[in-house]
DNA sequence: CCTACAATGTGTACAGCGTTCACATTAAAC
DNA sequence: GTTTAATGTGAACGCTGTACACATTGTAGG
């Protein structure tokens, strides 16, 4: 663990601008996020950043895959084990409050194909799908979990980017809450009846 | 309807721009979209554009207000008047196929928060959005057709963005389609079982 | 037909961006 | 303690969006 010991070596120049490029994505937007803005607020010259991060993408799918991370993290704190569709539409409602929560950050999650990218961010995306598709198996154990996971994941991640877009009513938390409930429990009722 | 008379004035600038910017951005995605290419492809000066266009923005916007049109023609064209569950599910078929056919495209238009954009913009969505209200309420007229209209928007665009996303199986059309038109099919299902 | 005016396109300029490269500084290894 | 690899600096290039003054042209009024 690398300390900042003089003042030329900055210590731990990669979790600093991981750190300048999440707050200047909060404050500016995906806009803001620039590599010379993360050296600035790192205290350091335009150019250091380069010794950690191969490109700006690259700096880019490091926020995303942290984002990743901290959606699983916040879809755990809704529910630690959901087994019941109603326990599962807390954990769709909270995905969609991540997003609304934290709309640069989700929008650049799932802004550029992340395909041929860093193999950290298909990981993490690989997470998130396993464990909507484990939450899914554990609530509906008869059906087929894959299909039915796609489904409810495409369900809730179409709904986070509709209210991120303002195409549906988002005005009041509670509002977008008791739709989310709705829409998911819609989708459930039809497996549960089979 | 102005006609490229002399070398000077180019004629119909504001069209080409339009023009230029959607070539450029089924050509080099959405990061080769800028100003000075469109100028450069329109045969113009890079502050030409300014003219029709007050800034990269607007035209961006005016580029997706287009893409909103097409997109509600692909859907007319996939089934002019669906009423069954089965040919709403086509016309569903035709959004996602429209997202995975011009991904740059769909980007675009689902890019950055457009509300306090241009009133072409959201006049465009606002189309898309009564639009698929319709086609709920004629498949079925019992249910509530907000609700229902935004379930499967949702769910659609959702797929829709998975897919570009690479997060799901695309990799034959026809595994597309029977994706979609299972999920579409298993939502409705639900609401015309009571 | 001629003239004034509004519309439209040009050229220059500035700041900011991503990125490369040679160089400086420092920590770590021998 | 010296060599070496890691890390940060500075200048430089070409690109970008955009503002500004200016040039050119279509058009309306006399």
């Amino acid at each position: 663990m690398p300390q900042a010991s003089s003042s030329y070596h900055h210590g731990d120049l990669r979790a600093a601008c991981l750190r300048a490029a999440r707050d200047l994505l909060e404050e500016d937007g995906s806009a803001g996020l620039s590599l010379r803005a993360v050296a600035r607020r790192a205290g350091v010259s335009a150019t250091a950043p380069y010794r950690h991060y191969a490109d700006r993408d690259a700096l880019v799918s490091a926020v995303a895959a942290e984002g990743y991370r901290e959606l699983a993290e916040h879809l755990a704190a809704a529910h630690p084990s959901p087994k019941t569709p109603d326990e599962l539409a807390s954990v769709a409602v909270a995905y969609v409050r991540f997003a609304l929560d934290r709309p640069a950050m989700f929008r650049v999650m799932f802004a550029e194909p992340c395909d041929p990218n860093s193999e950290e961010r298909v990981a993490a995306t690989a997470a998130i799908s396993g464990y909507v598709r484990g939450i899914v198996h554990a609530t509906f154990p008869g059906s087929d979990p894959d299909a039915l996971s796609t489904t409810v994941w495409a369900l809730v991640h179409g709904l986070a980017f509709l209210h991120l877009d303002g195409k549906l009513d988002s005005s009041t938390p509670e509002a977008v809450d008791a739709q989310v409930r709705a829409a998911v429990q819609a989708l459930f009722s039809v497996s549960a009846a089979r």
